[in-house]
DNA sequence: GATACCAACTTGGGATACCAAGCCGGTATT
DNA sequence: AATACCGGCTTGGTATCCCAAGTTGGTATC
């Protein structure tokens, strides 16, 4: 693999593990040194994160992405629309075998899975559930947003009935898609990212003093 | 302004201005003597327009992306997800000001006014909606829209008559709109969406004949 | 001690040199 | 004449160098 999309993933999953936190200063040197590459790979990286949103500009100078709570609501809005759309197309499908795969990789996670295989499969259930519609620029903005809700959804503290919760209704929202009913599936979900976003910014809103006794910056509503 | 964001601009409109074909190649040198540019901003230049979708990798070196009737489709219903969530929520907002802004802009066009303020205004309208509903990701998904959709519409062979009832449904959309009707601008907006959509992948379609005769690389749905 | 000023360093933006891979044309062989 | 092979050229990928601007730390002056 080229160096270029090297440094690419490795830096994004350094800035979604929080390993490097929301609001640290990064140089285009220490990049280059870290990952053993030179500038033009970097900036070429850089650029992409850049357009992904994880990263943003700081006057001179680069700024991972601070968690910005309004910025969180307007993401939840627009899943919201996406989500929906995908859907109900998918709904109107004839051919609706992928759900079938969907609900085996929610029934994967149990009690022994470790926390990182939940937090990606919470997050990969809405992105191939938006596959499921065949329609590129749904999935794309489906994916997007769910990249940029990752490291809020890392740093949500949840408790297993709300994760249970989250599956029942992933489970629920399978079964009106697979029976075709497009108007209650769209309700469930639209039900299911309303609740995720109450609960996301509500935790992030009451754990922000900690959140910045870590280091991270976070930005209020 | 910086050579990075000037390559970038010059670039771009060339490619919506259709100066540089749809599936011309493009190479690195061309591109850094044309614009007096050294290789670096031509790359992040390439870099960007690429996630815009204007510019894709063939195999090795770069190319301007087809015109692609599949793709014009799912992009409509993309548009219209986005767009009807946008506009219901500024339905639902007290402070609909901007909308007279909106509706002078579409009364600036005249029989007078040059084709080329028309195809401007025409995007811009969708645009300006989005942002007045304050969702800056729906507005980024409207303006992305928009682009990707420039060229198609500046092929499409438009009668006056289309014209303006696309101005008029419009102006009818800003009056639902601006009387809160929520479900009403969301009906109106649909079927303006979908009949911009049938008209210009019909007319693209019977007319990829003459597009490829001008060098256009058209993909057929 | 406070402050104004200056030098050295850091940093991103840009330019250029080099490399490996692939494409193309020509040539030699059958 | 057809084809297989080979060498040069083009191209994107990478590394490195230079530059202007901004920051910082120290020093001299009041």
């Amino acid at each position: 693999m080229s160096q270029m999309q090297n440094v690419e993933r490795q830096l994004r999953e350094m800035i979604l593990g929080l390993e490097i936190g929301p609001g640290e200063r990064l140089t285009e040197r220490w990049i280059e040194s870290r990952f053993g590459a030179s500038r033009t790979p970097v900036r070429a990286a850089l650029l992409r994160l850049e357009t992904e949103g994880l990263i943003g500009r700081d006057g001179r100078g680069w700024t991972v992405a601070p968690i910005n709570l309004a910025e969180l609501g307007q993401i939840a809005v627009y899943r919201e629309a996406v989500e929906v759309a995908a859907v109900r197309l998918t709904a109107a499908l004839e051919d609706r075998g992928g759900i079938e795969v969907i609900a085996a990789m929610l029934d994967s996670c149990d009690a022994e899975t470790p926390r990182e295989e939940w937090h990606r499969v919470g997050m990969d259930f809405h992105i191939e559930l938006a596959r499921l519609s065949g329609n590129e620029f749904l999935l794309r903005a489906v994916r997007d947003a769910m990249t940029r809700l990752s490291r809020a959804r890392w740093l949500e503290v949840r408790d297993e009935k709300a994760l249970g919760r989250a599956w029942a209704e992933h489970h629920a929202i399978l079964v009106a898609v697979k029976a075709g009913h497009a108007d209650e599936a769209a309700r469930l979900l639209s039900a299911h990212i309303a609740g995720s976003r109450g609960r996301l910014v509500t935790s992030l809103h009451d754990d922000r003093r900690g959140l910045r006794a870590r280091g991270f910056a976070v930005v209020a509503a």
